[in-house]
DNA sequence: GTGTAGTCTAAGAATTCGCTAAGAATTTCC
DNA sequence: GGAAATTCTTAGCGAATTCTTAGACTACAC
């Protein structure tokens, strides 16, 4: 009875063919979550809790090596494999030096990411993140919101990342702009999270996240 | 096919001569599922019931030994013999060491394989593993799931094996490609799974497993 | 107080996802 | 061999989720 959960997946890739396919691939062994460009998988991977992250490296806006540097000199140790088109071990040596753990050449075999994924997660036992919210406790996978008091809330799949974001930074002010970045499409309207602050609010709590008024949201520091 | 009165023995071997043939040998005695490689064995192992497992030393992707050794590092003890074509005495000790409980050297005598696995079995028994699932529980055995309150449901096979699956692992959320891994034919379409979760609803209660949308079935710790 | 920018909330359109029925294919049992 | 049970596929419908919009409301500056 190995309670082992499906680690973490974060997939950094802008590519709208690939990416859906190799989160597909993946999906069978990781709980996998596709970030579409680099700022905003720079977010999440600051942000969320993961267990292993694939980064494509020729990203738009912020390219995959850029986002493993300014991932580690945040002191994010997660382990990192970078895909690339270009396959030279010049190209490889960079991706190392960035602070990746493993770097593959495209096209790749399934099997083969599989394997290197396993190796350098073997070490990292996978956590099982739960988040604490004041006296409620967020479980992100099953999206289970949890009371001291034994009752529960489910939350949908973006109520669960908006919460999640907001709880990993406690006291940290975010602002609209900055949320729709991380959690939604680009071009997305900034209401959006106004609605799901507001659904959060009335699932749960109202005092659950605060308003910092002209500047975001925010949960924690209730004074 | 599976005949499930029989003791449950995972074989992990990629020859596809020898698999097919070890599977053929123990199939009067075992219930055998045979998997073609570490890594799909290592997943089968960690997530279905097994009373016995066979495992051949040299696979591709994840040797039989790492093999042996991530299992006992992720707490599961279901005995384990070792198939190998090197028969040393140093090659004997390292299977041992990673927490194998016989080695086997090729070429082998049926008989004398059969003999071994039963000796390694012996003591398990066959663990009827009784699995408790909110107020009924599942004998995988007879497949009978039976309330506190006397009445029972009868259960296929498929019905019974994922049942037992989620409700081996409680609170884990299986995604359906994961199910359909660990319990139908690879390529069987992730809509099979759905039709079992609609049986087992139908045939006990509504509330028997959890939907997490977008992901995949839960059963759950609410209460 | 009053105006303005910012925030909350409801309602609904669009989309994705899951449930279910029906039936074909396969296996089991007599 | 035939009937019954089981396994698995497909497709339509309904439900859940996502996101937009617009008007009511609120906080803050002056």
């Amino acid at each position: 009875m190995p309670n082992s959960e499906l680690p973490r997946l974060l997939l950094i890739e802008d590519d709208a063919v690939l990416g859906p396919l190799i989160a597909e691939l993946l999906a069978g062994d990781y709980y996998v979550q596709l970030a579409a460009d680099g700022q905003k998988g720079l977010h999440l991977a600051l942000t969320g809790t993961w267990d292993v992250l694939v980064i494509d490296r020729g990203l738009p806006v912020m390219d995959g090596l850029a986002l493993v540097r300014a991932l580690r000199s945040n002191g994010v140790g997660t382990p990192a494999l970078i895909l690339t088109a270009l396959g030279s071990t010049a190209e490889k040596i960079d991706g190392l030096d960035a602070g990746a753990n493993d770097y593959m050449s495209k096209p790749f075999d399934a099997g083969e990411l599989k394997a290197r994924l396993r190796a350098i997660t073997r070490n990292f036992g996978s956590t099982p993140a739960l988040l604490e919210i004041g006296t409620w406790v967020l479980d992100p996978v099953s999206r289970k919101l949890r009371s001291q008091y034994g009752n529960h809330v489910d939350l949908t799949a973006k109520e669960s990342e908006l919460l999640a974001l907001l709880a990993g930074n406690p006291s940290r002010v975010f602002t609209r702009p900055e949320l729709v970045e991380a959690l939604f499409h680009p071009g997305d309207s900034p209401g959006v999270i106004d609605t799901y602050v507001h659904y959060l609010r009335r699932k749960v709590d109202k005092a659950l996240i605060r308003t910092v008024h002209g500047l975001g949201y925010q949960i924690g520091d209730d004074s």
